[in-house]
DNA sequence: TTACAAAGCTACGTCCGCGTAGCATATTGC
DNA sequence: GCAATATGCTACGCGGACGTAGCTTTGTAA
């Protein structure tokens, strides 16, 4: 009823089963992440964000590292999610023989739509974190790692259909499609009013239509 | 000679003037940030990179906050410099009516060897120190705007000499040709042996080979 | 050679975030 | 209605980084 000091003690939270804390937790921290940088999300402020008091966080991650982890382990995956959904049309686009133009723009649309549709998820994924402890740099780059071979598809795809000099190897096109991609993705995060997807869509086709 | 509790006293570091303590503590941070993160630039890690103690830095910054703002500023302020004296080639290219492919290969081989120049600088200003006290991002951003609007230049050239559809407009393209020196840059500093600047200069030169 | 100013150094006080110990209460099964 | 247990809360110890007070040494100029 009343603490040692005599001060009101704090209402109770409702009480969860953990897995639920543990999403609930998780969402929190993202949104800090996104608003305040990685350096914000204590585990005080992930606590005051979920309305719970600190040793409710140290009772579902054993410490920071290992919830900052999750965190970034979860949004990577649910990202790399959204991208293998969109595979199957690409490669449907690739085998049919259509016009790259709209293989592409179809691709980079999807893609933006994707973002916009998490907007916190993509935000951490698509901005390096400087500065964080080295395995979640890891983490990072593995899951890039994994985009970058399968642009690398979309890459020797390009250099086949353009019938390109071997100057512009595939490594090349992979790393410059996801770089514009992330590219793309910020800018429409950051600021949505001035730059909307469908201005990159046209952007790009205008582009590829330059070709041959 | 001796201290209160008996432990020897250390050895004094040679005396140095303000101004060139100054320089020496800005080149260690800088040495610390691109090595370990700015979370790694603490006042005692940068007094120890120099070989004094920490009173001695707060004897040129007040705090912590100046020490890495001038740091930035002042490598911003030195890439920009670097960036200045690439612009006369360029511009007598642009004007001169030159092959666009060799004007823009040159372009990207001069920016890339000016990167391995300062590689220390460039790394921290070519890519984004997530989570820095927001000033920081805003004064990098100011450099970049200027940067962008300069790309942008360049970006109308390429619509005129491509004679490219209005979709692909100048803002668009001075965002992707930043970005992408942005990218060729990190990949040259961080894995220069599978990543040299020539790989970048033909691949580019390719790549503006297929239009048209 | 000596005094004094400039530059360094030691030693703290403070704050903040991590992580823990142990008490309080809500909920569930009987 | 009541015990048992899971969930939450208060309170604290610890360490690391910031920033400061005040003493010590070095170099220089009279």
């Amino acid at each position: 009823m009343v603490t040692k000091n005599g001060r009101r003690r704090r209402e109770y939270a409702p009480r969860v089963p953990i897995e639920q804390r543990r999403r609930e937790l998780l969402d929190a921290a993202l949104r800090i992440v996104v608003r305040d940088g990685h350096g914000a999300v204590t585990m005080e402020a992930v606590a005051a964000a979920t309305g719970v008091t600190k040793p409710v966080v140290y009772g579902v991650f054993p410490n920071r590292e290992t919830l900052l982890g999750e965190l970034l382990r979860r949004e990577q995956a649910a990202a790399l999610e959204q991208l293998v959904e969109l595979l199957p049309a690409l490669r449907k686009g690739l085998a049919a023989g259509a016009h790259p133009a709209d293989v592409l723009a179809e691709a980079l649309d999807g893609f933006l739509a994707a973002v916009r549709a998490a907007p916190e998820r993509w935000s951490c994924v698509v901005s390096p974190m400087a500065d964080m402890p080295a395995q979640f740099n890891a983490a990072r780059e593995e899951t890039r790692g994994l985009v970058l071979a399968s642009a690398e598809e979309l890459g020797r795809w390009i250099t086949r259909t353009f019938d390109a000099s071997t100057d512009l190897d595939p490594e090349l096109i992979a790393h410059t499609v996801v770089t514009l991609a992330e590219m793309a993705a910020r800018l429409v995060l950051t600021d949505p009013e001035r730059y909307e997807p469908a201005r990159f869509v046209k952007g790009l086709r205008a582009a590829v239509g330059l070709v041959r």
